[in-house]
DNA sequence: TCTGGGGTCCTAGGACCC
DNA sequence: TCTGGGGTCCTAGGACCC
C-alpha cells in the first residue's frame, strides 16, 4: 500500500509553528514580490479567499477580517520541510519526497494500518508543530484521493485509508474529475464533453479511448484510478535535467548595470544549485523581458544560448558566460520586469579541456569554502557584480523571522 | 500602483542519415 | 509517366504538478 502524507497548508503553518498567537485566526502567505496568495489557512478559506489571486484583490477582506498577511519565507519552509522529512524517514522503510510538503511512504504487510498510520502523522505534528493528514490506498493515484478525505473530514481523524472495492468506488464517486491528480484543466473539459463528471464516470469509459485522445499519461492515470498500480516509489530523486533561477523584479529595470546585478546574482544562485547535485553546466539560457501586464508599454521578450567551452559548476565562471549571454540580448529603451538563468545542459562528468587555463582544483576549494559559509539559503559571501543596494529585490514586506536557520533570529522567550 | 517560481514528461514535426 | 523507406535525434510546445 502507498501513503501520501501531506502537510496541511504548508505554508501557513509553518508561520503558526513559531507564533501560535496566529492559531485560530486566518492566515496567508504571499508570492514572491508579494504578488498573489499561495497558502491559507483554513480560516482564510472559510473566508473566501482564493488561491492564486492577487493581492490587491483582497486588501478588504485582509482588513476586515483582521488576515494575517506573510510574505513567503523559503528559508523557514524549506527548513521546516526537512524536518518533517526527517521524521518519516525514521518512520517508514521507504519514502520519496514527492513535493516541499508532501511525501509518499510504502506500507506494505502491515496489519494494523489506522494505528500506524495515527502514529506517523501524530510524530510528526509533536516534532515539527506542523498538522498532516494521511491517505492510503494501493497505488499513489488513489492516495491522493485518500488523503483530500483525510483532510476534508474530521471524522477520519487524518487518516483515511482505501482497502476494499466498496471504498474505491465510493471515493471516486465522490471525487470531482478536475481533482484528480494528472488531470488538468484541458483534460478535465475535453472529458467533460464525454459526460465525464467524477473520477468514477473516467474509470467507466473505454481505455481505447482514454489512450488515444490522453495519451500513454491518462491512461495511466485511468489505470491506477481502477487499482492497478503504474506508478512505482522513487527512492532517490533523480537529479535535476534542468536548473532554473529567475524572479520578477520588485522594481521595473531599465538599465543594464542594475540587470546585470540581477543576472549574476540568480546565474550564481544556478551554480550552487548545480553544486548541491554535484554536477557540471554545459550550457545557459539567460532572458529578460518586460511587464506583459502593461499593455500600455512597450513589450521586449528574448533569450539567449551560451554554450560553455568546458563543463563548469563555478560561480565565476558561470556569471562571467551569463553576463556575455545577457550583453547579446540586452536593449535599453525598456521596463524590464523579470529575468532568468537556466542550465539547460547537465552532465555529471566534467570533461577537462586541454587549453583549460583556469586551476579547477584550487577553484573548486574555493566554491566549497563559499558553500560552506553561505549554507542552503543565505548569501554571505557573493561577488561584487551581484551589487550591493540591489534595488531590483524582492518586495517582501511581511516577512517572518527565519526562526529556524538564522542565528540572530531565533525565538526568545522571556522568564520573568 | 500591485498578477510567483521551479520543475517533469510526452508528442509532433523537422532535419538528417543511409 | 516515373519521385523509397526506415530510422534517429533534436526542438518547440503543450500539459501537468506543487
Amino acid at each position: 500500500m502507498f501513503g501520501l502524507v501531506d502537510c496541511n497548508n504548508f505554508y501557513a503553518s509553518c508561520e503558526r509553528a513559531f507564533n501560535p498567537s496566529l492559531n485560530g485566526k486566518p492566515v496567508v502567505v504571499l508570492s514572491n514580490n508579494d504578488g498573489c496568495v499561495i497558502a491559507r489557512s483554513n480560516e482564510a478559506k472559510v473566508i473566501g479567499i482564493k488561491m492564486g489571486v492577487p493581492a490587491f484583490h483582497i486588501k478588504e477582506l485582509v482588513h476586515t477580517h483582521n488576515v494575517k498577511v506573510f510574505s513567503s519565507n523559503y528559508a523557514l519552509y524549506g527548513d521546516m520541510s526537512v524536518r518533517v522529512m526527517s521524521i518519516l524517514t525514521e518512520q517508514v522503510p521507504e519514502i520519496e519526497i514527492y513535493s516541499t510538503d508532501e511525501a509518499f511512504i510504502l506500507l506494505e504487510g502491515i496489519r494494523n494500518l489506522t494505528n500506524v498510520g495515527t502514529n506517523i502523522v501524530n510524530k510528526v505534528t509533536q516534532g515539527t508543530g506542523i498538522p498532516v493528514s494521511l491517505g492510503i490506498a494501493p497505488t499513489k493515484t488513489l492516495a491522493k484521493i485518500a488523503n483530500k478525505f483525510a483532510k476534508k473530514y474530521p471524522a477520519y481523524d487524518k487518516v483515511c485509508i482505501i482497502d476494499t472495492e466498496e471504498k474505491r468506488i465510493r471515493a471516486l464517486q465522490l471525487t470531482e474529475i478536475t481533482d484528480v491528480w494528472g488531470i488538468g484543466k484541458k483534460q478535465a473539459s475535453k472529458l467533460g464533453q464525454q459526460g465525464v463528471k467524477t473520477a468514477y464516470d473516467f474509470t467507466q469509459i473505454s481505455g481505447t479511448w482514454v489512450r488515444k485522445n490522453m495519451t500513454v499519461v491518462g491512461e495511466r492515470t485511468w489505470k491506477e484510478l481502477k487499482g492497478i498500480s503504474c506508478i512505482d516509489m522513487e527512492k532517490a530523486p533523480p537529479p535535476k535535467k534542468q536548473i532554473c533561477t529567475s524572479r520578477s523584479f520588485g522594481k521595473m529595470i531599465e538599465y543594464f548595470d542594475p540587470m546585470a546585478e540581477a543576472v549574476a546574482t540568480f546565474a550564481s544562485a544556478c551554480a550552487r544549485k548545480l553544486r548541491q547535485q554535484n554536477a557540471y553546466a554545459m550550457s545557459l539560457m539567460i532572458f529578460i523581458h518586460t511587464n506583459n501586464f502593461r499593455e500600455d508599454l512597450p513589450q521586449y521578450w528574448r533569450n539567449t544560448i551560451v554554450k560553455l567551452p568546458i563543463p563548469t559548476a563555478d560561480t565565476l565562471e558561470i556569471v562571467h558566460y551569463a553576463l556575455e549571454g545577457l550583453k547579446n540580448i540586452f536593449i535599453s529603451g525598456f521596463q524590464y520586469k523579470k529575468a532568468g538563468v537556466i542550465i539547460t545542459e547537465i552532465t555529471e562528468v566534467a570533461q577537462l579541456g586541454l587549453f583549460d587555463t583556469i586551476n579547477r582544483a584550487k577553484r573548486e576549494r574555493l566554491m566549497q569554502a563559499i558553500d560552506k559559509i553561505n549554507g542552503n539559503y543565505a548569501c554571505h559571501i557573493k561577488l561584487a557584480i551581484q551589487g550591493v543596494v540591489q534595488e531590483w529585490r524582492l518586495k517582501q514586506e511581511q516577512l517572518s523571522h527565519c526562526y529556524t536557520t538564522d542565528i540572530n533570529e531565533i525565538i526568545t522567550i522571556n522568564c520573568k
